[in-house]
This record gives C-alpha cells, sequence and structure tokens, in this order.
DNA sequence: GTCAATTCACATGAAAGAGACCACGGTCTAGTG
DNA sequence: CTAGACCGTGGTCTCTTTCATGTGAATTGACGA
C-alpha cells in the first residue's frame, strides 16, 4: 500500500521534473571557481597588479607584490584574470620565456610543505621529483637547476601564504627571496596573497622588506558592491524573472555582514536556487535563502567533522557532551577528563592533555567551537570553550559522533 | 585599605621519538637466449 | 645476461610524548595609615 502510494508519487514526480523549465541555466556560474570575464569594483587593485607585472613582457623582473584581503574579495579570480592576459599578451608577442605558476599553498599534499612546495614547482617545470624521500636541499638544487637552464622569467603566485608560513615557518620565502641572487638565467619574482591581514607583522623583517616591495590591499565589497556582482552573474545563471524582488539583497546583506564575502553571497544564491528547483517551484524567494543559509552551514560542519580522525572526534564529542549537560562554558580540564573516560569506554589509546589543548585549539581554528584563554584568578588559567554551532546542528553532530565512535 | 607575592590550572614552546611513506642503490633470483 | 624482486639506508611527514617554561588575575598576607 505505501509501495503503491510512493511509486506513482516517484513516477508523478520524474513526469513533473521533465515538464518543468529548470530555474537555473547555467549553474557553473556560481560556482566558486567561476572565472568571470569582468571582474567588478576590483579596477584598481587589477590595475596596480598590472603594473607591478608589466616589466615582466620585458624580461625585466617584475617587484615582487603582496596582496592581503580576506576570504571572498577578489583576490584569486584577479590575479588570475591578470595574469592570465598578460600571458596572452606575451604570447602575440612570442614571448616565451615568461611562466605563471599558480599554486595554492593551502592543497594538502600538494604544497602544504618546504618540500612539497619546491617539489610541486620543479614538477610544474617539467622536472618530475619523488613525493618523499629526497633531501629538502636536494629538491631546491633540481629546482634551481630546471629554472637556470629554461631561462625564463617566473612569476610565482603563492596564494594563500599565510597558511603555509604557520605551518612551517618562514624559511622558505627567505630561500626563495633569495634566489635571484643565484641565478644568471632567470629571475624569479613573487606574488603572495594572503588571507591574514596581520600576517606579515611576524614574518622575519628581511623576507617581509623583500617580499613585499609593493602590496595591495583589497578591501571587502559593500552590500551594494556584492548586489552588483550577484545580478551580473544571476544574469547569466537563471532565466528571466526567477529571483523574486528582494532575493539578491538579501544574499548580499547576509554576505556583507560576514565581512562582506562575495564568494559566500553567490553560495548563497547557488544553494537556495538548488533548493526551490528541487522542491518544484518556478521562482526563488526570499525564505529559500534562510534555508539555504542552515543548510549550507549544516553541511560545512557535518563535513569537517566526519573527516577529522578519532581523536579529535573523541575531544568534540567529549566537549558536547559537558556542554549539553551544563548548558555553560566548558573548560579544558572538564573536558578532559570526560574524554577520558570516553575513550577507555571505546577502547582509544587516550592522549595526554598536552595534545588534547593542542586539539581543542585546533577544532576552535576549524570553527566549530570557540575556544579562548581566560584567567579565573586563583581557580587557574583554561580555556573556556563554547560550541559556535546551534543546537539543532549539534544534536546532530552528537548522533554522528556517537555512531562512528561507536563503530 | 593598599600593594606585592603567591598560587592555580592550565597554556604554550621546544625537542625528540615512533611509525608510515618513499626513493635509491645494491644484491639476489629466476627466466631467457 | 638481464629484468624484476627484495633488502637496507636515509630522507620527509604527521602525530604524539616529555620536559620546561609562561601567564593573568583572584587571593593572601604583610604593612602602614
Amino acid at each position: 500500500m505505501i509501495e503503491k502510494e510512493s511509486k506513482k508519487e516517484l513516477s508523478g514526480f520524474f513526469e513533473d521534473f521533465l515538464k518543468k523549465e529548470p530555474i537555473i541555466h547555467e549553474k557553473t556560474v556560481l560556482k566558486s571557481n567561476y572565472n568571470p570575464d569582468e571582474i567588478l569594483h576590483r579596477d584598481d587593485q587589477i590595475n596596480q597588479i598590472a603594473q607591478t607585472l608589466a616589466p615582466a613582457l620585458r624580461e625585466t623582473k617584475p617587484s615582487n607584490l603582496f596582496i592581503y584581503g580576506k576570504t571572498g574579495t577578489g583576490k584569486t579570480v584577479s590575479v588570475k584574470h591578470t595574469t592570465d592576459q598578460i600571458l596572452k599578451v606575451a604570447e602575440k608577442n612570442s614571448n616565451k620565456n615568461l611562466r605563471i605558476l599558480y599554486i595554492n599553498c593551502k592543497l594538502k599534499k600538494i604544497a602544504d610543505t618546504e618540500y612539497r612546495l619546491i617539489a610541486q614547482l620543479a614538477r610544474e617545470l617539467g622536472k618530475d621529483i619523488p613525493v618523499t624521500g629526497l633531501p629538502t636541499d636536494e629538491v631546491y638544487n633540481i629546482f634551481f637547476a630546471v629554472l637556470e637552464k629554461q631561462g625564463v622569467t617566473l612569476v610565482l603566485v603563492l596564494d594563500e601564504i599565510d597558511q603555509l608560513m604557520k605551518k612551517t615557518g618562514d624559511e622558505i620565502l627567505y630561500n626563495l627571496t633569495r634566489i635571484n641572487a643565484e641565478l644568471s638565467h632567470s629571475q624569479v619574482s613573487i606574488i603572495g596573497i594572503s588571507n591574514d591581514l596581520v600576517f606579515a607583522d611576524n614574518l622575519d623583517p628581511r623576507v617581509k622588506s623583500s617580499l613585499s616591495e609593493e602590496e595591495i590591499i583589497f578591501p571587502p565589497y559593500n552590500a551594494l558592491q556584492i548586489q552588483d556582482i550577484l545580478r551580473s552573474r544571476a544574469e547569466k545563471a537563471f532565466r528571466k524573472e526567477v529571483l523574486e524582488p528582494g532575493v539578491i539583497e538579501k544574499c548580499a546583506a547576509y554576505a556583507a555582514r560576514e565581512h562582506g564575502d562575495a564568494r559566500r553571497a553567490l553560495e548563497l544564491l547557488r544553494v537556495s536556487s538548488d533548493l526551490a528547483e528541487r522542491r518544484g517551484q518556478m521562482k526563488v524567494s526570499v525564505s529559500d535563502i534562510d534555508e539555504a543559509e542552515e543548510k549550507i552551514e549544516r553541511e560545512r560542519v557535518v563535513d569537517i567533522v566526519i573527516a577529522q580522525p578519532k581523536q579529535f572526534q573523541a575531544t568534540l564529542y567529549s566537549i558536547i557532551s559537558v556542554y549539553l549537560k551544563n548548558r555553560d562554558m566548558v573548560s579544558t580540564g572538564e573536558a578532559y577528563l570526560v574524554y577520558k573516560n570516553i575513550c577507555s569506554r571505546i577502547g582509544l589509546r587516550p592522549l595526554t592533555q598536552r595534545r588534547f589543548s593542542d586539539i581543542v585549539s585546533e577544532l576552535d581554528m576549524l570553527g566549530i567551537i570557540n575556544a579562548r584563554v581566560t584567567s579565573k584568578g586563583r581557580y587557574g588559567r583554561t580555556r573556556e570553550i563554547e560550541l559556535a554551532i546551534n543546537d539543532t546542528i549539534l544534536l546532530k553532530i552528537r548522533n554522528i559522533l556517537e555512531k562512528d565512535l561507536e563503530g
């Protein structure tokens, strides 16, 4: 009976699906890796990048460039856009000696350590380097040799460079900035892109001065600018009149609230139109956006949590347990006690408190919890841990963890 | 009441170990002509 | 004779432990008004 019902519904569903015209007709436009032809509200920055890079066309070394700006302010897009253009021009004038390497330092297993970064660079230049097994300076030598042999002007774009520095220190940058002294046929200049505005302050002053010969700051977009961006993308992505009035404004407002993150705005728009389409609506309404936001957040957290190693999950689980019990700030000590219990229950070797403490701050960085150190005077010093996720998601996470840990 | 010393409960740093990977070169083995 | 299997060595990377040191303010206790 029930089955019959659902079968009928299912075929009906497919029929309806076919009859309907899709809301979205060009989905990729809304994806974050889409490369638009024109970049709005970034003319100044693009011009600056272009001016800095232009000497490369005459085979003189461009100044090193440092770009700051929060996520979703168009840094990567602008740089890619500019470098694409300059490459085109170089090609047209048959200048074969300009090479641009774009590397995202955050990518695990590719460029998140000194060895891997240099190895990756050498690989991009066409030299095969083993994933591991060679001494780091050997890799440097190989890289130098290739570079010297090819005799090129190399522009190295290091995206999310702050991540790399945080993990490995600034030695790489020091070595890279010094490269030119050792090369006679090639030259290298570096474009560093960082989300972290104060990042350069912790850098070795020598590195800092040579790296930031030029600096560009990408300010956050304001709500109006985000609206413009959304509109231009929406025009390509949707059929006419699909978006109810106010939708774009609301997406923009949400994103502007989060330090003007255009990427986020686009994601909101994409997910809410997805939801609307799946539900068979003909239009995207304002209320879809709220739902989209909830969905994005939920998926983000769930994805992060299930990708964590066991120890992290156990840590998080213990924090959640304590939090749900007394609905208050959790201290490291409390959580650690519970954690040890959980470990013995599920047969996991408990880590030391030292490590536990590190895991807590790593969870903090992932944005699942908020932890800040406070001193309670006579009663010591600890992290006060709060969950950074709302209760519905929290319970869901707890269930997932419970299953994962028992299993 | 004031002020410096004390004290708590961890935070934070540094160094080093364990174990997983991996490349490389040398040696051994089995298959081939 | 040679290709491939099989070591041992030396390297990186990640996660972790051990040992040491740091730290911010409530509390304490001495001191002087």
